[in-house]
Formats: C-alpha cells, sequence, structure tokens
DNA sequence: TATTGTTATACTCTATAACTATA
DNA sequence: TATAGTTATAGAGTATAACAATA
C-alpha cells in the first residue's frame, strides 16, 4: 500500500456534505429576499404551488411537496393570516377542504418568482449552460430515485 | 414565438428547488441513522472536524464550519454534556479556549463515520463513479465560489 | 374503522444582538 | 476598543402523536 488512509472519511468526502451545504447556502439568501416580502422559503413553495391550480385540499398539497398534514396545516394559517389564501369548506366530502390563493396571493407569486430567478442567477448564473442544465437533471434524477415527489406522507 | 410561456418561472425550473429537496431527504435520512447513536447531524459534523486535530478554539471550529460562534458554543454545550468532547481554559490568552474530544468521543466518531458511509450509499450509491465524482466537484466547485468555506462569519 | 384536518409538543438548526471577560 | 465566548431571544422548519369530524 502507498498510502496510510484514514480510519474514518473525512467530511469533505462525502457528497452529502457538499450539498447541505450549498443548498443552505442558496435557501438561506433566497431566504432573505424573501423576508423583504414578509414570507418565508416554506411559504414560498406551497404559494408557488398553488398558483394556476384548481383549489386544492391540504393533503393533496402535502403528498405533492412532500409535507406533513400536520405541516401543511400550520403553513396555511400562516398563509390565510396574511391573506395571501383561503380555505374553504369542502364540497362533497366535508372532510376534504380546498385551498386557493387569493387575489392578493395571486399577485404576490409572480413577484416572488422573480426574486427566485433572481436567486438562481446569482447561485448558479456563472456556471455554463450545459452544466447548469446537468446539475438539473442529476438532481431531478436523485429526487426519483429516491421518490421524492408525491409521498404518502404520514 | 412557439410557445405560450407561463409569466413564472415554475418551481422545477429551479436548481435550488431540486437541491433542497434532495439535500433535506439525505440530511435526514443521516439524522436518522444518528438518532440511534443519540448525536445530531449538526453535532457530527462537530465531531468529525476534531477527530485528529490538535484541540481547536470555538472561533476556529466557527470559521471552519462556516457556523457563527452563538451555534457553536450552544453546539459545544450540548456536546460536553454527553460527554464527547470537553473544554479547557486558554493557556497564553485566557479569551480563547480549547476543544478537545474526549476519549469516549473519540470512539465515537468513527462509528458514526460509519454510519455517514452507509448513508452516502444509499443515497448516492447507485449513482456511476464517474457521475458521483462529477457531482462531488461541481458542489465543491459552487462551494468555492461562493466562499462557503472558512467564511469569517458575524 | 379509515381518512382529513387540527392541535399539542418537541427538537434541531441557525441567526442576531446584547453582554462579560480578557487583551 | 477589539476580540472570544456566552446567553437570551427568536423563528423557521419539521416531525410525531393524539384528537375531532366525517365517511
Amino acid at each position: 500500500m502507498k498510502h496510510k488512509r484514514p480510519q474514518a472519511a473525512a467530511l469533505e468526502d462525502h457528497l452529502g456534505y457538499w450539498l447541505r451545504l450549498v443548498s443552505n447556502h442558496v435557501s438561506q439568501g433566497f431566504a432573505r429576499k424573501l423576508d423583504g416580502r414578509g414570507v418565508t422559503v416554506a411559504e414560498w413553495v406551497v404559494l408557488r404551488e398553488m398558483l394556476h391550480q384548481p383549489p386544492l385540499a391540504p393533503s393533496q398539497l402535502a403528498g405533492r411537496l412532500g409535507l406533513t398534514r400536520g405541516a401543511i396545516s400550520k403553513l396555511a394559517d400562516r398563509l390565510i393570516a396574511k391573506r395571501l389564501i383561503l380555505r374553504r369548506a369542502g364540497q362533497d366530502d366535508l372532510r376534504f377542504q380546498s385551498l386557493e390563493l387569493t387575489q392578493q396571493g395571486a399577485e404576490l407569486v409572480p413577484e416572488l418568482a422573480a426574486l427566485a430567478d433572481q436567486n438562481e442567477a446569482e447561485c448558479f448564473g456563472h456556471l455554463g449552460k450545459a452544466e447548469r442544465l446537468a446539475l438539473h437533471e442529476a438532481m431531478q434524477a436523485l429526487a426519483r430515485h429516491h421518490s421524492l415527489t408525491s409521498k404518502p406522507i404520514d
């Protein structure tokens, strides 16, 4: 053998470590931008998911976003308090509610989307188009592989 | 123009979205594994950084890990309570303390490292070696570009 | 009984800012 | 005054589990 090897892998040897480092930085930068509009990252995700969609039940949102019903419930409360969405009782089945954007919410989302674009550009704009695309696809493939979308949750 | 384009980018159009999704999943899986040993991810990061290192001052750790001094202080408290590290008063300059692993801590780290390896394998083991390497380097390059290591903090 | 949604509880992670002790 | 460390405060993000209403 040529070199002595450390018994334990260094932090930097794990892809997960770098992923977390970069992801935290990106999200944090975005959080700062959103802060000016009085919205958090998790709230943005919910709002964006609801744009141009028919009214959704909380459980559907939870499924799409990979969150628990409890988490969605709390987020919905906050968004309602901010008058960005509204909650209506179910029609057929009273257990199902429906959530939809208010006009104020619908108007806000594109503004937030612009901030998201801006953040994206600041974080990844320096990469070549091909590299950006490759990363994008790699992440999507990982998400698919681990079934990170439409999880039943709970 | 060929297609109507949505005014707002979808969540899935942003690399940051996927990064966060995958990163959260990876960290969460790891957290579950660590949980059995009574350690959190943030604590693991600190422990790993300290292995085979001369005693470090909290502020140095903060710098290396990109955390605030306050955050390190709290993590150190927890690790001390778990008897995994110990804190000594400074020598020359009394303002600087030194943190080091206890024997118990030093013995635990390699076990945790094995869990980290296992998690890494579960999350990324299905990828080809080349792809894994490419991702690794892309993330490191991003971290470098955004100066995510050895930030002054505070 | 099974499902939807709410609520209570509990942590981690992290930041900011004020404060103390040392230099 | 400047730096190291602590502490107080705060809030995001999330989970689990117990519970109520509806089916």
